[in-house]
DNA sequence: TAAGATAATGGGTAATAGTGGGGAATTTTC
DNA sequence: GAAAATTCCCCACTATTACCCATTATCTTA
């Protein structure tokens, strides 16, 4: 059973393999509407995490993003630290997606991670950092 | 999985030959629409950085170009600046265009480079210089 | 709780992508 | 018009990625 579409809730303890895949909870993917094409983008969390966004919602941000113009060099900084850690990685035939060297290192990932539905996107964190900033967010 | 066409994020660490050529990530090449006809317009980003346009999407800019009253006066400076030192290039077979060694000196680019799609076009940075505009813009 | 179905994990291999360089064709310069 | 320089096109090698299959673990249902 599965809520709205492209609504993640719940969390998961999965693995971060040798390749740099992660599974995507099997809920997830059921939970991700068609027009997505089994496509997801990560990209670097506001925390030390990653953010893996289903592709409708990333358009969304994009469409937002083009709009600005380059003549402002606030604009071009914004538009740049958005867009240089995002990628698409669409899941193979297993359900995992591929996240970039960059982002684990960013996020501290190491094999053991944790994964958290936040509604509209999905969080993947190392359980540790994610217990501290839980711990200072109290 | 590419995006939108002409769209392009993530960000690669590539090399520039001998030859003054790099390589187009294939995901780039991909997103290109085919009237686009494999080819960019290569130009001086705003910062120190060479700045990489889809054809189709440079057209854009030359016709704001040619409508002057329509914009205003720091629009078309900037349009006009840019407009200058841009040139063509249509990728090779193996996915490289030809960067202009005026380009690369006005970007500082040596052996290594940091390409960033930043969504409308992509930039070509030294990573150092970039590692450095990044410090000042925080 | 046993058995089938589904989900997660690990790894091998073929295909693709990135890099370097040779050499013909073309342009430039003297 | 010949020599030099540059550009363009091609080939070859290496690294990386994507795809596929096998195994193990977990969940579901009778």
């Amino acid at each position: 059973m599965t809520l709205s579409p492209n609504t993640f809730t719940g969390e998961y303890s999965y693995s971060l393999d040798s390749k740099g895949r992660v599974n995507i909870p099997a809920r997830y993917r059921q939970a991700l509407s068609n027009d997505n094409k089994n496509t997801f983008i990560t990209t670097r969390g506001q925390d030390a995490c990653v953010w893996v966004y289903p592709m409708i919602e990333w358009k969304k941000i994009e469409t937002e993003l083009r709009k600005l113009s380059s003549v402002s060099g606030t604009h071009r900084t914004f538009i740049r630290q958005i867009s240089r850690s995002a990628s698409p990685s669409t899941y193979d035939k297993q359900g995992r997606i591929k996240i970039n060297p960059s982002l684990i290192s960013y996020a501290g990932l190491e094999k053991e991670v944790l994964i958290v539905g936040v509604v509209k996107k999905i969080e993947i964190w190392n359980p540790e950092i994610e217990a501290e900033v839980y711990k200072k967010n109290m």
